[in-house]
DNA sequence: CGGATCACG
DNA sequence: GACGTACGTGATCCGA
């Protein structure tokens, strides 16, 4: 019986800028830029695979777009006039796209005036006619008028990165109508990449509601005299013109003259040459050797490229939920085993030799790994096959006995060697505390793997409503494992209550201690297998893993505080707030808590009967520094004092008096601890105390800064990057004059003025750095007309003209959120993914939070791979030259705080600014140079 | 314990 | 059809 045939047309030049924006800037051996290539070779790869499954083509044709010029520029000139160039390393690209296609012997059809969509609309519909099922290998939406069924013949699409069939139940649950109404709607909505107007401010939902309620377009146009007065009639009725031109430019063209006949398609299977050839000439080797193990074509292999296939089909919402391995078998608290003796711990650890695998947790006194004393170990070599090593328990007073217990010292010596030993990979989850702990204990643990920072790898911002979004090990052991650990309260107690670990009774203290090591081996053999299905090796294996160390030693090292200065500060600022509470309360006519912003803000607007007092959600007044600054321009004396006032008692409370309370009493020193997965774009946070929110910006706030010094004969050394989020801005959203400037050591934000308002001074210059941040974080007219003081309607004039002179940024924003829309995460340049499950919310405040976030994530997160590259070389790169003494004490996003001998800041300064500028290669050359600034000073604030 | 505020990049 | 609009953090205080 013969197969009904099924021809495929693939959608090529949409393809090849999608697969550009999604994959790494790979280059092939000769340097050209492959990227986009590569993923065009296997998508095409994928479907020559399905050729003699159920419904896979019989008929296969690959349609591009030529030229630039089209019918519809006759109709409408500014046609697709806003689409920026391409990118400089897409270009080289098109022509491979050719060779590809011939590499795999498929007929490739283009024509000049005639756009791809027309001509695929023109061969489905010639295919549809004839009886034959038809698949468009596209997710352009314009394509979506065509999907439906005439005598038996389907139409339908295949999106290949999120390997979904599109039929018309998914075009009529994307647009809200079947596909004859897809170009009505189109035509109201317009569509800003193709510069089709349609009718200002009509967006998809109403233009759909508007179709689906007047059943099309000229219906809707007609009712609209009728409907009720509202912006929306209006719009409708100044739109009309437009509306029925963009109705004509979304048209397809189903009748174009067909280049070549059908039967010409018909596929017969992929001869090895040339694909070999071509696959070999761009360094493909993956491919090439799976050619060559499918004897001759494209292989069964449904594993071509595991890490795009599956990144492509989890689910933005899964939040990483797996089933459990079926192989591990439940946890078994009563399996684990307390080491009371050497011999079974010289057991435990030749075990471990053996398994050359094991996962270790330590029990400690405290949550601080520089003050906690160390109270145990556990460790585990395989499910339930755990143990706990007690080495410090009891005797905390002197009526409890001491349980029995190996020595510490003795059972230390005897796991150094395991700890250190390079043939034993040791697994911890939160492995810095630990490798803290054990460092002070003389032990220097290598190597590692970190299970919560492989979490982050795979599954960062993956959470909803702050469920299932953490990483700490409770909370994956329930995720992933099914399992629930014993609570640390349930076996410490909380608040007065609460012991420390080493008073927990041994029983209780190995089930809890045994199943932490225990957990981890399971999380480990879960989750490290995922980071090379799903694309995560190259970032937790060149970033994130080599980090834990040196984070860990920054930590230990901490940073010199000079108490007395804060004191004095603390004193000074007290006297100052009170003497500022008593003008206060006399302004006010009465006492009353001016920390309290409920209660300043009944005084201000109720009582004192300020004007402009706004209420939020808790009905309270706000009383926030913009508007206090409002208030103080208008003359109100008292908000000024409360600024004042709340300025001083912040800096006291989180500042000069916190920072002398957390200065170590054995090291003299304030360490802070750094969290690698506190961010989820991949920055580090600090936290106990934040030593990345030292004041800096106001001069009185930069004395607290004075208080952070050297130690006697040495410096500090601050070293900067200048400008990295503009500059990688520029760089990844390809935008020539912002490269230009950069390379010539340009001041960005003059400009940047100049640019946008044709003259510099401080004036524009000041707007123009705040437009520059506004793009970095994902604008809107409104949040850019409240910072500039301006309308919104100017503030949507400074950014036309913005998108105008830097092309490429407009084309970044809309790549960039048309890829996290499909693939549910963004990615920067050194492949670190964010999660963003709520980036196709309905809720648009939701949905549009969420975009701002994916704008942004891609430049702060490569900002972040940056400076953590170059710090985790920056260790062997010192002791290389000869100065292992140099120590990097802090990490402030853009910035390293070293401290060294006075006299070594000649040899240091030219090593840290080279590994800082080098630190994006080798993996990634960027197009800007990176600016690295270097001071130094006795105090932070003097090394500014 | 959540909200408001404000310190940083 | 209105809403509210800059990204990412952490610490402190107030008040329910």
């Amino acid at each position: 019986m013969a197969v009904k045939p099924h021809l495929y047309l693939v959608d090529g030049s949409a393809y090849i800028f999608r697969a550009y924006h999604r994959l790494p800037p790979l280059t092939d051996p000769e340097g050209t830029p492959v990227g986009a290539v590569y993923g065009y070779t296997t998508m095409l790869w994928k479907l020559a695979d399905d050729l003699d499954k159920a419904d896979g083509p019989t008929h296969l044709a690959v349609i591009l777009d030529k030229g630039s010029y089209s019918f519809r520029n006759d109709i409408y000139p500014e046609y697709k006039a806003n689409r920026p160039p391409p990118p400089e390393d897409l270009r080289p690209q098109f022509p491979l796209i050719r060779d590809a296609t011939r590499a795999f012997s498929l007929p490739c059809i283009e024509e000049e005036g005639l756009e791809a969509d027309d001509l695929i609309a023109s061969y489905a519909r010639a295919a549809q006619s004839q009886g034959w099922n038809v698949t468009i290998v596209s997710s352009d939406k314009d394509l979506m008028q065509l999907v439906g069924e005439v005598d038996g013949a389907r139409i339908d699409m295949l999106d290949t990165m999120k390997s979904q069939r599109i039929y018309r139940e998914e075009v009529e649950e994307k647009f809200g109508v079947p596909p004859e109404l897809v170009g009505d709607v189109l035509a109201l909505m317009g569509d800003s990449v193709d510069n089709i107007p349609g009718i200002y401010g009509i967006g998809p939902k109403t233009a759909s509601k508007l179709i689906s309620e007047h059943g099309s377009l000229t219906a809707a146009l007609d009712a609209a005299p009728e409907m009720k007065k509202s912006k929306l009639q209006e719009r409708l009725l100044e739109g009309r013109d437009m509306a029925e031109l963009s109705r004509v430019l979304v048209t397809l063209k189903e009748d174009c003259e067909l280049p070549e006949p059908l039967d010409d398609f018909k596929l017969e299977g992929v001869p090895p040459e040339p694909l070999a050839a071509f696959l070999a000439k761009h360094g493909f080797t993956s491919l090439l050797k799976r050619l060559g193990a499918g004897a001759g074509s494209p292989s069964r292999a449904t594993n071509l490229n595991p890490a795009k296939q599956e990144t492509a089909s989890a689910p933005a919402s899964d939040g990483g939920n797996r089933q459990p391995l079926p192989e591990m078998p439940t946890v078994d608290r009563s399996a684990y085993e307390c080491v009371q003796e050497i011999a079974r711990l010289e057991h435990w650890i030749a075990r471990a030799q053996a398994a050359r695998l094991v996962a270790v947790d330590t029990e400690t006194s405290s949550l601080d790994a520089i003050r906690a004393e160390l109270v145990g170990v556990s460790l585990a070599i395989g499910p339930n096959d755990a143990c706990y090593i007690p080495l410090g328990h009891g005797g905390s007073d002197m009526f409890s006995d001491k349980p029995q217990q190996i020595d510490k010292a003795a059972a230390l010596a005897a796991l150094k060697p395991l700890l250190e030993s390079d043939a034993v990979l040791k697994v911890f989850h939160n492995g810095k505390y630990d490798l803290n702990v054990l460092a002070r204990q003389g032990i220097m643990v290598s190597p590692i793997d970190d299970t919560m920072v492989i979490s982050f790898d795979l599954d960062a911002g993956r959470g909803l409503d702050g469920i299932g979004g953490g990483h700490g090990m409770d909370e994956l052991a329930e995720r992933h494992l099914g399992h629930t650990c014993i609570a640390f309260k349930d076996v410490c107690g909380t608040g007065k209550k609460a012991i420390p670990f080493g008073e927990v009774p041994l029983g209780k203290a190995t089930e809890y201690a045994a199943e932490d090591a225990d957990v981890t081996w399971r999380l480990h053999a879960l989750l490290k297998p995922r980071l090379s299905e799903e694309g995560g090796t190259r970032i937790y294996e060149r970033v994130d893993r080599p980090l834990v160390p040196v984070v860990a030693q920054m930590e230990r090292h901490g940073i010199h505080v000079n108490r007395p200065h804060l004191a004095k500060l603390s004193e000074e600022f007290a006297k100052e707030t009170a003497r500022l509470e008593g003008e206060i309360h006399q302004l006010a006519g009465e006492p009353f808590t001016v920390g309290s912003p409920k209660q300043l803000g009944d005084i201000l607007f109720d009582k004192l009967g300020y004007k402009g007092g706004r209420k939020g959600k808790s009905g309270q007044y706000s009383t926030d520094q913009a508007i206090l600054e409002r208030l103080s321009g208008e003359g109100a004396v008292i908000a000024d004092k409360v600024l004042e006032w709340r300025q001083l008692a912040k800096l006291k409370s989180t500042y000069t008096d916190a920072l002398q309370e957390a200065i170590n009493p054995e090291t003299n020193r304030v360490h802070t601890s750094y969290s690698l997965v506190g961010a989820q774009t991949g920055r580090l946070s600090s936290t106990d105390p934040n030593l990345q929110n030292i004041p800096i910006r106001t001069e009185i706030g930069r004395q607290i800064r004075e208080a952070f010094v050297a130690e006697p004969g040495n410096v500090l050394l601050a070293a900067d990057y200048s400008q990295i989020e503009l500059r990688l801005a520029a760089h990844m959203a390809d935008v020539p004059s912002l490269k230009a400037a950069f390379a010539a050591g340009e001041d960005i934000h003059a400009r940047t003025a100049m640019e946008m308002f044709g003259t510099v001074d401080r004036d524009t210059r000041g707007r123009a750095k705040t437009i520059n941040f506004a793009i970095l974080y994902g604008i809107s007219r409104w949040g850019l007309a409240g910072r500039l003081g301006v309308t919104p309607e100017e503030a949507q004039a400074m950014i036309d003209t913005y998108f105008q002179r830097f092309p490429g940024i407009q084309h970044y924003i809309h790549s960039t959120l048309e890829s996290v829309r499909e693939r549910g995460y963004s990615e920067t340049l050194f492949g670190r993914k964010t999660w963003f499950p709520r980036i196709n919310s309905k809720n648009p405040n939701e949905r549009a939070g969420s975009e701002r976030a994916a704008i942004n994530a891609p430049i702060q997160g490569t900002s972040a791979d940056i400076i953590k590259r170059a710090m985790a070389r920056m260790v062997p790169a010192l002791e290389q030259a000869g100065l292992g003494h140099v120590r990097m004490l802090l990490q402030v996003h853009d910035e390293l705080v070293f401290e060294l001998p006075e006299g070594d800041v000649p040899a240091a300064s030219p090593v840290i600014e080279r590994i800082m500028a080098e630190a994006a290669r080798p993996a990634v050359e960027l197009s800007v140079p990176l600016g690295v600034e270097i001071g130094t000073g006795a105090s932070w604030g003097a090394a500014h």
